[in-house]
DNA sequence: CTGTTAGCGCTTTCAA
DNA sequence: TTGAAAGCGCTAACAG
């Protein structure tokens, strides 16, 4: 059996509550200081846990629920957000959401079962009602990534809307006017969208709804046919914007079967700087999200939040997204010029 | 404030233990049963986990502590060991080893301070000393793709060496003698390289050490700068086995910066089916490691170490792992004949 | 600064 | 079957 505070009592002959307040950084004598700490030593004494969460009502552990853990974002956002969080003595508890919105809201009343203080969240769904459970149970959730129909939340995103913009006038700067987008209906999918549509309007380009590719979420599927249909095409496209990393995956995949050359055949610019880009050839010019700042800033806050309560209001932070330039843009000759760098 | 069991005692007139014993699924009398299921509805009740953990001294939540969640090897062992254990009510902790032993040790110790009932583990370490503060508290761990020097821990993986032997029989029946190898001194890494110089022995091949080529860790880095060196070499492989997805990362990454065609100018083979391989071009020949069945497999066992003790020995469940064909792999002429198929 | 005491919400004897 | 009572290991008044 694991020693208890009662072994430490026995051990030292002092009070439970001198040990229980030295364990939590209180003032003790120096001397009774020292005896503690070799009986602590001695029979090896931990904490326990339990015990402590049942009765302060802090489980030091929060509740990390994500549309789909098997993607590497997540992967790369779950390092961040562990790394923070662990360096302050908080455990994360896992939940795959595998994107299925039962499944997250199914996730959300785990999480509310296993009294988690608090939850970092990449949802899947955009109508908050299966938030109700942490709400009702005074469980604080921020969102990472992605917002969902409801201002009362803390979220972090990047400004999405902007980031498509300013890909698509890069695009548009290197002369290409036959753009296509390939998004889904999530809502990232839709903000990136609808940069495009701003970035096109300002050009003066009217966009043919061929170019227009979507579905209900995102996958490699859904950029493996979109392509395959933009490749058919009668007037093809010179250009691509994809609003995600597994779209990017498809449309590669696409394009390496049909023997398409990238950027000879067709421009690409993707979103996410993760490992793939990198490895490719050519590189992929791309929108890179602050990985581990969204992490970090949604963790800050979710912590915050749990110590302080309502007592500031609902925190929307935007970050920056970067452009990245990689090999996979070519210039589009317009009237006997190259229009290079136009922007 | 939530409703307890005394809410409930209240509202229904029944004693505690009546209750707990209906939560719990006991007999109870229907009359009283449905006084109780009215009680609960009525109150939103749930039982608070952490006073029944401090009682049971279960806390239904079993630690992932992995070497590297970024990897998106980690990232679909994780999906799969959630879903496993989620189903059957058990929560996950994760515990990111970020490939260093220190932070490794670290992660067992927060598992066993968190009072977990079991731990899933990939390690980053060799030597079973950071793994006692578990086996103290008497909290089991089953090790996943990879062993340590210890034969007191249950652990699932893949026949390493026989499934490297067999990848490099492939090479060797088309026709390949100059193949070199890139691996790392890690357990995988390892035992892969072993199955490797088998098969090569086998076939009486000598191997010139300029064809192996090692680091500490797996990694893109190591794949990149090997793949530079070799190409350095006035003798070139013909073919590379690489023995890990990042590896494998790396050393397309330095083709394509090099300009060197695969399979063509050398033929490739290596391990894992992510995502990766099944986008770029062309498709890579891999061992497909059963990731669903590792995962799985991994936590049937832990669960029932955690039911059942040590009332059976440790289990080493080996799994079979697929060679899967993609077209990396060209047939080498040899003798003015074409030595294609072997095998 | 220290120790006594009363719980946190639940399970589990044990006697009825 | 049921319920009273003890206690899991700890914290937090409160009095000393």
């Amino acid at each position: 059996m694991a020693a208890t505070i009662k072994d430490i009592k026995a051990e030292t002959g002092l009070g439970l509550a001198t040990i229980s307040k030295y364990l939590n950084g209180g003032n003790v004598r120096s001397e009774n200081r020292q005896k503690i700490e070799e009986a602590i030593k001695k029979l090896d004494y931990h904490p326990n846990e339990t015990a402590r969460s049942l009765v302060t009502k802090r489980t030091r552990t929060i509740g990390f629920v994500v549309n789909n853990i098997a993607s590497n974002f997540s992967g790369v956002l779950l390092q961040h957000a562990s790394a923070y969080l662990h360096e302050r003595g908080y455990g994360m508890m896992i939940c795959d959401s595998n994107l299925d919105e039962k499944q997250e809201a199914e996730n959300i009343r785990f999480c509310v079962e296993k009294q988690v203080d608090g939850i970092l969240l990449v949802t899947a769904s955009r109508e908050p009602g299966f938030l109700a459970p942490a709400d009702k149970a005074g469980i604080p959730a921020v969102l990472l990534d992605r917002e969902i129909k409801s201002d009362a939340f803390d979220c972090v995103t990047i400004d999405n809307s902007n980031a498509a913009e300013r890909a698509t006038d890069y695009l548009i700067g290197y002369g290409h006017r036959r753009i296509a987008v390939i998004h889904s209906e999530e809502y990232t999918g839709n903000e990136r969208y609808t940069g495009y549509l701003a970035s096109m309007k300002k050009a003066g380009i009217n966009v043919p709804y061929k170019y227009i590719c979507s579905a209900h979420i995102h996958s490699a599927e859904l950029g493996y046919n979109s392509m395959m249909k933009l490749l058919k095409l009668k007037e093809r496209p010179t250009a691509v914007l994809t609003t995600n990393y597994e779209v990017s995956l498809g449309v590669i995949m696409a394009l390496n079967e049909q023997g398409i050359r990238c950027p000879e055949d067709i421009s690409l610019i993707g979103f996410d700087e993760l490992i793939l880009p990198m490895v490719m050839k050519p590189k992929l010019t791309l929108v890179a999200q602050p990985m581990e700042e969204i992490a970090s800033e949604g963790a800050r806050i979710l912590l915050k939040r749990i110590e302080e309560g309502n007592s500031f209001p609902p925190q929307r932070v935007s970050l920056y997204a970067a452009l990245k330039q990689g090999e996979s843009v070519r210039d589009i000759i317009v009237n006997g010029k190259n229009n290079c760098r136009l922007l």
